[in-house]
RNA sequence: GCGCAAGUGGCGGAAUUGGCAGACGCGCCAGCCUUAGGAGCUGGUGCCUUCGGGUGUGCGGGUUCAAGUCCCGCCUUGCGCACCA
């Protein structure tokens, strides 16, 4: 190139890039200094604000990262340097979560075991990672598959088998429910004070017994029930990992449900609160909205309906108690236990409509009939069917609590077993779903609710009004609104001993056995007795063993019959060991479990072990937890009055796809900590922000098969002006998509670097648009990013000579006007994590110094510290140069100064019937009388309200709008 | 079906409280420089125009001196939930 030879090219950017990495990481330039633990550093702790920074685990993935990846890291590194340089202790690193499904299968198809290939992956993670100049601090990175790491992930997990919920304790900040030691309910037992299940006292039962007494109280338990099973994936799933079609999230493949024993982790015990700590943080209304709605959490009441000659009675959840006289029918679901008891024997009842009885002789079989048809359906079916109702009369009938009406008892599958009782009452004049079952069946519809003016008749009413025919002798319902109703007929069914108000859950408990090989192993033996042990601390970590086969065993994906083998199971003398768990017992045979934990474990706590990674005492030293995470004095603005501060950390950033999955299981762990002492906030993420995606054009052939983007050519029609896309001659469609292997669009973050440097690549992605914004890539335009940093090279540095270029003058007016409004709108844009906007007006003050004959040192400077945050080694560099010593990470970042914001004069807009006419250059502090003359002078004004005027609109000094008559 | 967002130039996107629509960037156009330009610099760039101006923020209505912004109705796109009683 013929260039100057002082440019800023990519060649320069490059060498500048390499050599300030190589010396932030031999200064330690980022490491953040901790107040206790072994890295105790209080002198530099004391007197700083803090401020912890956190982006979402990565998984280390073999393909390595491209251009969409960084859009995260780059931004909480923008917000991290740009409060560095206000002078808080920023804590900001990462991770790597390298536990997980792909490097097994990876591992799988290339013969590797799953170390080696995680683990050279975060090589080339870490190497792209480091040349995007992220200000991590290096000593603080972490790897699930670190012993060291999942000795303490396996603590946590003792830590939550080992405690039960108590929904009576009170908690510090005062509300009633928190885990407590396992110990402290043996205690209850063994003194009497809680009587056990079975009535026996505890001292008698077998030590098997008294575990199936805990289980039924432990925060972690086995259990045996319906589990998610993959064959084709060779695991079990939680509930979160299977998509509404009824297949797993990974891999799509088909799901059972089987009933298997397997580990659970109670976090329904917490459902309350992790709806109602979601008031305390500061998260998008969306991801708290998708948390609420997958807790489900619904007010309510049990109503119990006796079913007619026999001594039993269908208990049905119901979140309308106010419709209950409008009650004309039940429904069961086909997996209810309590439908073999109710259902008559013999033939039906004479008068049986023939339309309930599915064609078959006798309850009994129709019964049967339905539900072996409802059990061959699979969740797909179930859903496509959609409306349209099915189900059979039971022969039974059930006796309305208010009204003494016998009622029909249905099976039909739209009622669920999973959710409350799996019973229903069916309202047909308040609910959609019971009116089509009633049009269906022929079933009476009463309306208890007066619909309002308008309202079609043959639809049912879900809406609010006053109640009808909602009267016995001893209750009217009649007039009263839907709240005042609900609370009336609860009253009367609680002194009935009819029914009590109750919550309805969808959350499930957590599923959380995988049968995998490449995940934490459980630290828990089995004894002769089948009873279950966790190891005992200082047996941590339990060491995930070597083996020759680490391939999970996988079925026919629709073999439903199939029966999970985890891989571990295989290893005889890993498996079968002779222990001494320090329990009094001795040396002693135990089983280990074979099942590992599932992917979420590792991420439920990382940002825990950030905070103190080296401590080998404790997984993070409590004045550590206490200092980054610890509860602040105010609580986050949008929390209810009278709330405390959860705290957590300050600025967590990642994608939306985990909105219910980690973000939900990673509170649920923080909760338990948090109750048993381990930590002072109660909820880990105390601001979260969820950052839109980078999509990148991909094209497609005739055929819909996506081609090479980089080698679609593209051309504008000179005849008709329209762009076209041809790949090797033959024309392709483009559509935007989701970066990857599958529509051949990749762009890495390396070629980035080569063409225009890591400075340019990270002021491109966040000039791009707002960070919660999808947006697509366009590598043509990353140029602008570049002329900016060029610019800006050229404003302090000569190209010919290599020479610092800026004056010692001081600034013009306009010039420290412009400067001072820059550092106003910046320093309220980096917060905000606005940096779009922060770029464009960096801009504008570099192309206005571009156009002084000389640039005055104090704007250089001002204006090199302003850009630092994001693009740090042209800042340090031009700092450097520019005749300082010390590194720009910690330099201070300017204040405005408000006198230079305010402006000597304005330019006013003349309006007339509010249309822009004339502008007047008037004082700022113009008073409204001298404004409302000066413009009633104008010529063009004048000209306008010949025919005189009607009003004048004066907003001094900036607008003033003339309404003619 | 229900719920929640969002619709602004050729493109990504800016616009305190309702007060100059289109900041900044890409692209495009012109000029300069250059042997050359997929480099750089300078200027221009919503649309229409008879060069006076007109018109313009998905569509239709409304409130207002004044609406991208507030209200009502519709359309489109995206996301979430989907028999949750």
């Amino acid at each position: 190139m013929s260039e100057t030879p002082h440019r800023y090219t990519a060649e320069l950017a490059q060498q500048i890039e390499l050599a300030w990495q190589d010396r932030w990481q031999e200064e330690g330039t980022f490491h953040a200094p901790n107040p206790a633990g072994p890295w105790a550093e209080p002198e530099k702790v004391a007197g700083r604000e803090k401020l912890l920074v956190l982006d979402m685990f990565p998984y280390p993935s073999g393909a390595g990262l491209h251009v969409g990846h960084p859009l995260g890291y780059i931004a909480t590194d923008v917000f991290a340097r740009y409060h560095r340089m206000t002078g808080k202790n920023v804590l900001h690193c990462l991770g790597y979560d390298a536990f997980g499904l792909p490097a097994e299968q990876y591992a799988v198809q290339t013969g590797q075991h799953p170390r080696k290939t995680t683990e050279d992956n975060m090589v080339v993670m870490k190497r792209q990672l480091r040349r995007l100049g992220l200000g991590h601090d290096d000593r603080r990175t972490i790897a699930t598959i670190d012993p060291g790491y999942y000795k303490w992930t396996q603590w946590i997990f003792t830590q939550i088998y080992d405690a039960w919920y108590d929904p009576e304790a009170v908690r510090p900040d005062g509300g009633t429910g928190r885990a407590r030691p396992i110990t402290e309910l043996v205690e209850q037992f063994e003194s009497g004070d809680r009587p056990t299940p079975g009535g026996q006292r505890w001292s008698e039962l077998s030590p098997a017994e008294r575990s199936e007494v805990l289980d039924d109280f432990r925060l972690a338990y086995t259990s045996q029930a319906p589990v998610n099973w993959a064959p084709g994936l060779g695991t079990v799933l939680s509930n979160e990992e299977v998509t509404n079609d009824g297949r797993s999230e990974r891999g799509n493949f088909p799901v059972f449900k089987t009933n298997l024993r397997q580990w659970m982790m109670r976090i329904t015990s917490y459902a309350d609160r992790l709806a109602d700590d979601l008031d305390r943080v500061d998260w998008p209304d969306k991801v708290k909205a998708m948390q609420r709605n997958w807790i489900g959490r619904s007010q309510g009441a049990r109503v119990a309906f006796p079913v007619v000659g026999r001594d039993a009675s269908i208990e049905v959840f119901t979140t309308r108690p106010d419709t209950l006289f409008g009650a004309t029918f039940m429904v069961l679901a086909p997996e209810h236990p309590l439908v073999d008891e109710i259902v008559p024997q013999g033939e039906w009842a004479a008068d049986t409509n023939p339309a309930w009885t599915g064609g078959e002789a006798t309850p009994e079989a129709a019964v049967a009939a339905y539900r072996l048809a409802a059990s061959r359906k699979s969740e797909v079916e179930r859903q496509t069917e959609g409306k349209d109702k099915t189900g059979v009369f039971t022969g039974a009938f059930a006796t309305n609590p208010v009204n003494g009406q016998q009622i029909p008892v249905f099976m039909a599958d739209y009622v669920l077993m999973g959710y409350g009782t799996g019973a229903i009452m069916a309202v047909p004049g308040q609910d959609h779903r019971d009116w089509e079952f009633a049009e269906q069946f022929g079933l009476p519809i009463i309306r208890t609710v007066q619909p309002s003016e308008g309202h079609p008749d043959d639809e049912p009413f879900t809406g609010e009004g006053p109640a009808v025919n909602s009267a016995n002798d001893e209750v009217s319902l009649d007039g009263l609104g839907v709240a005042e109703a609900k609370a009336a007929i609860i009253e009367w069914l609680a002194a009935k001993g009819s029914g009590q108000p109750t919550v309805s859950y969808k959350l499930r408990d957590w599923l959380f056995s995988r049968q995998r090989y490449w995940g934490e192993p459980f630290p828990i033996v089995f004894d002769e007795d089948g009873v279950s042990h966790a190891v005992p601390d200082w047996m941590l970590p339990v060491e995930l063993p070597d083996v020759p086969d680490y391939s999970p065993k996988t079925f026919e994906p629709e073999d439903a019959s199939s029966q999970p083998e985890p891989p571990l199971g295989r290893v005889e003398d890993w498996v079968n060991v002779e222990l001494d768990l320090g329990d009094g017992r001795g040396v002693r045979k135990y089983r280990r479990e074979t099942n590992t934990m599932p992917n979420w474990a590792g991420s439920c706590w990382y940002y825990l072990r950030y905070l103190d990674p080296a401590n080998d005492e404790a997984f993070v030293d409590p004045a550590n937890e206490a200092y980054w995470m610890g509860p602040r004095a105010t609580p986050v603005a949008t929390a209810p009055a009278g709330a405390t501060d959860p705290g957590g950390v300050d600025l967590y950033i990642g994608g939306v796809e985990h909105a219910v999955l980690h973000l939900l299981y990673a509170r649920f762990w923080h909760k338990v900590l948090y109750d048993l002492g381990h930590v002072t906030s109660d909820e880990p993420f105390r601001k979260y922000f969820s950052q839109g995606y980078i999509q990148a054009a991909a094209y497609r052939d005739d055929r819909g098969q996506p081609v090479e983007s980089s080698e679609v050519v593209e051309a504008t029609d000179p005849d008709s002006g329209e762009v076209r896309y041809t790949w090797n001659g033959q024309s392709v469609a483009r559509e935007y998509g989701k970066i990857g292997k599958s529509l051949k669009n990749v762009v890495s973050p390396d070629e980035m670097f080569e063409q225009y440097g890591a400075d340019t690549l990270r002021v491109y992605e966040m000039s791009m648009g707002p960070l919660e914004l999808s947006k697509p890539w366009e590598t043509r335009a990353v140029v602008g990013a570049q002329r900016f940093l060029q610019r800006l090279w050229r404003n302090v540095i000569d190209e010919e000579t290599g020479e610092v270029r800026v004056v010692d003058a001081p600034l013009d007016d306009a010039t420290a006007r412009a400067l001072h409004r820059t550092i106003d709108a910046v320093s309220k844009d980096f917060p905000t994590l606005g940096f779009n906007t922060a770029i464009a007006r960096l801009i504008e003050l570099n192309n206005a110094l571009t156009k002084l004959d000389a640039v005055p040192r104090e704007a250089a400077e001002k204006l090199v510290v302003m850009v630092a945050p994001l693009a740090p080694h042209i800042a340090e560099e031009l700092w450097q140069r520019l005749g300082h010593d010390e590194s720009i990470t910690f330099g201070t970042f300017p204040v405005a100064d408000p006198a230079l914001l305010v402006e000597d004069t304005v330019t006013c807009v003349v309006q007339i019937k509010g249309k822009v006419r004339d502008r007047l250059e008037v004082p700022a502090d113009i008073t409204e009388d001298a404004l409302r003359e000066q413009v009633l002078a104008l010529p063009k004004v004048v000209a306008a309200t010949e025919a005189g005027i009607r009003t004048v609109i004066v907003r001094a000094p900036k607008l003033v709008n003339v309404v003619p008559a």
